[in-house]
DNA sequence: GCAAATTTGTTCGTATGTATT
DNA sequence: CAATACATACGAACAAATTTG
């Protein structure tokens, strides 16, 4: 079992990154050099070792710059666990503004899109009614420090908005939450939900949102929220979509103190 | 702004792949036949495509035999929230095994590896002790079906092993669970836990373990789960790795009505 | 602001090695 | 053992992005 050339020199380099050696930040040589460096190697070869290690996410390369070695990024962090009567929680409304500004970040919003549309599958599968059903969408992108942090789209039965929640079709913000609104103009109450939980590639929207290499390397957190009345009937479904690179999760079960939400890896 | 060859071609096939002419788990045609059908490129050049579709993780290649595209994992989906004062949830004990044969699955659990150590940094700041602390792992890997399905590691205080736990320190299962175990021998009740969830790239353990493609692109799930007791202190930490192409997650909040837990994708 | 130098990106060709059937 | 198919490695040329003088 021989270990190609390729392969030794990316290990080779990958030690000099986890050693220091190379800092975060810091410019790799340059293909010529690492020509010279590594026994005269074909700079294809040298190029596949650096390939291989882009591909674990230890280096990225800059055309006319350079191949760099990552940056860890200081992650956000999301405490999904919330009061589940309000929906606050996973990065829903005011929880969500207090939690990004208890970590000095500036958050900003964009414009709500208001859609509406014949549910999808999985859409109509979620809120467990049938296919052709109308639904009203909301779609919302959210930044950090001026960095796309995550892209949130949440559903209602259009049957809502007939009965008199209009606002759901206003592109405003609804300042008291979606879930007091629609208690206070529809009686309808939300007892919990369930969310689910899914890493998967990023599809091209995703991509360009928030900027990832298009190799596909980074992966997209995908959470679904499925909201339930009084009657455990599904009352509305929210999904948000997450890079896997810079966020991270808390949820909490039971009794937990409450403590510092800034640990780090 | 030109689009390279090798990327056109990668479109192309991403297509037939999406449309289903070429059907999960059916080859590509050979790299010189996709040579013929593309104008005639170098083999490189299909080659760099074939490699692109690899990264996106939609086609695998196999030495002597071609290239495949890849077929979904029906996937294993594991409930976070559970009861916190057993702890039951998150894949651990009983519940994991009842969730397992509930869809159907043969579950197997390796022999647990029991350490005793000082703690490593993460543990120690989960656990809010001391560095130097030292704390006794209890380490077990699990399959399902006979894959690979995930790896969990506990945590306790060296400190209970000496205050009387000492079944802590025997690689056997604890039928009655960890929690009541603590709670029967030293009067310590898990009141709550914190889950905290990331999703990281795999290092070489985990990509052996699991199996993974050796070029990091799958992913690992990890979650880390503080356990607290009745003072609110850290009383144990469970960290379990999930590769992320085979694992999908529900946490309940409020009240959910029960339900099929087969929902795909 | 422009031109040259530097650096990575794409594409070709060729040869040989390794795994599978 | 032979045929097939992918894996590694080399060399070369030109293109595109960026920085430097």
């Amino acid at each position: 079992m021989v270990t190609p050339m390729y392969r030794q020199i990316a290990e080779d380099l990958r030690g000099q990154i986890e050693t220091g050696q190379l800092a975060p930040g810091g410019r790799l040589p340059t293909e010529l050099e690492l020509r010279a460096k590594y026994n005269n190697a074909s700079r294809n070869t040298v190029r596949d070792a650096i390939k291989w290690l882009t591909a674990l996410g230890l280096v990225a390369t800059r055309p006319g710059q350079g191949t760099f070695v990552v940056e860890k990024i200081d992650p956000f962090i999301t405490t999904l666990s919330g009061d589940p009567k309000t929906g606050f929680g996973g990065g829903e409304g005011t929880r969500y503004r207090s939690e990004v500004s208890s970590r000095k970040r500036t958050p900003k919003t964009s414009r709500i899109r208001v859609e509406i549309q014949e549910a999808a599958p999985e859409v109509v599968e979620k809120l467990g009614k049938p296919s052709g059903t109308v639904v009203i969408s909301r779609h919302e992108k959210r930044y950090l420090d001026g960095t796309p942090w995550s892209m949130l789209t949440s559903f209602y039965l259009m049957d809502f908005v007939t009965r008199g929640a209009v606002r759901l079709t206003s592109p405003e913000d609804i300042p008291e939450g979606t879930v007091q609104y629609l208690a206070d103009t529809l009686g309808i109450h939300q007892m919990g939900y369930r969310d689910w939980l899914a890493v998967r590639t990023p599809d091209g929207n995703e991509a360009e949102f928030f900027r990832l290499p298009p190799d596909g390397r980074t992966s997209i957190i995908e959470i679904s929220r499925t909201a339930f009345d009084g009657n455990g009937q599904p009352m509305r479904l929210t999904v948000s979509v997450y890079p896997a690179d810079r966020n991270q999760f808390l949820i909490d079960f039971g009794q937990v103190p409450e403590q510092e939400k800034d640990q780090e890896t």
